[in-house]
DNA sequence: CAGGTCTCCTGCTAGC
DNA sequence: TGCTAGCAGGAGACCT
């Protein structure tokens, strides 16, 4: 599942594929429900002719920037993009091809998902930043300062597990499911531990932790434990994952049994003796 | 209002 | 080997 480093690898792909002065011919929606806010045939209709000026990301969230309008569109759980063709073997993708933009060069931008979960909103490029659901995104973890002070001010009125709080995209945008038990193992901090119980040191530590493993993610072209593919192939940060997926085996740093529990309906992963929870 | 739960969706897998 | 129930999860809707 795409979170902040796949995201950005994907966005690296798509510029890499010279998207940028592209002008857009055709667009082929094959499931109208992936399109938000804005009937399918104003979307079509509004995007031939644009050009493709550059391409943002905030968090999880892409942001195509064309002529008149922004594309933003969310993987979600299963959203991948292919130029001109869907690789033979992806069989999942090829059946599951959502949205086909026909470009000057003759190439095409496919979208695929399996699930379709994911999410396009087009919007005024002038307007994007003040509506929904860019509005909605706290500071991108990786590309933004964060400081102590404004997570502790977040925390301090929250009783949400701090391993809830991590997936909170209003707080903090780009960290998902496997990125938030990562960066509390290496906080050493029980993902149960309530926000408004963090000390100062633990809140450094948390955003420390961040940055760093988001960053070495990046440079590994993201994480495929399960279906992560972006446009250069399959990242390889899966073999970094300290406990994510390491159910009943042993910490790398203690040698517990590592344990999966299950908070507000998501799988964590964590070390009961590194990151006990001391209240 | 904060916080918890449900829902969307379908490919994959564990278990029979 | 073949079938099926259940699991996977981002984020918004919905409930308490």
């Amino acid at each position: 599942m795409p979170e902040l480093p796949e995201v950005e690898t994907i966005r690296h792909a798509l510029l890499k594929g010279n998207l940028i002065g592209q002008v857009i011919l055709q667009v082929e929606i094959k499931n109208k429900k992936l399109v938000k806010e804005i009937s399918s045939e104003n979307f079509t209709t509004s995007l031939i002719g644009q050009t493709f000026h550059n391409l943002e990301r905030k968090g999880k969230q892409l942001i195509f920037l064309l002529d008149k309008w922004a594309l933003l569109s969310h993987l979600r759980m299963t959203g991948k993009y292919f130029f001109d063709e869907v690789p033979v073997n992806l069989l999942a993708e090829k059946r599951s091809i959502g949205l086909i933009i026909y470009l000057s060069s003759g190439k095409k931008l496919i979208y695929c998902d399996a699930r379709c979960f994911g999410a396009f909103y087009l919007q005024p490029r002038d307007a994007f930043r003040v509506s929904v659901p860019y509005k909605n995104l706290g500071p991108d973890a990786l590309q933004e300062e964060i400081s102590v002070d404004y997570l502790k001010n977040c925390f301090q009125t929250l009783k949400i597990p701090i391993k809830v709080a991590l997936l909170e995209q209003k707080i903090i945008s780009g960290i998902g499911n496997i990125y938030a038990s990562e960066i509390l193992f290496m906080a050493k901090i029980n993902p149960l531990k309530p926000t408004n119980k963090l000390s100062r040191e633990e809140i450094e530590k948390v955003l420390y932790h961040t940055k760093v493993i988001l960053q070495k993610a990046l440079e590994l072209g993201g994480t495929s434990v399960v279906d992560f593919i972006s446009p250069f192939g399959k990242g390889s940060y899966q073999q970094e994952l300290k406990v994510y997926m390491r159910e009943n085996k042993p910490c790398y740093q203690c040698q517990t049994t590592i344990i999966m529990e299950r908070i507000n309906n998501r799988s964590s992963f964590f070390c009961p003796h590194c990151q006990k929870l001391e209240l």
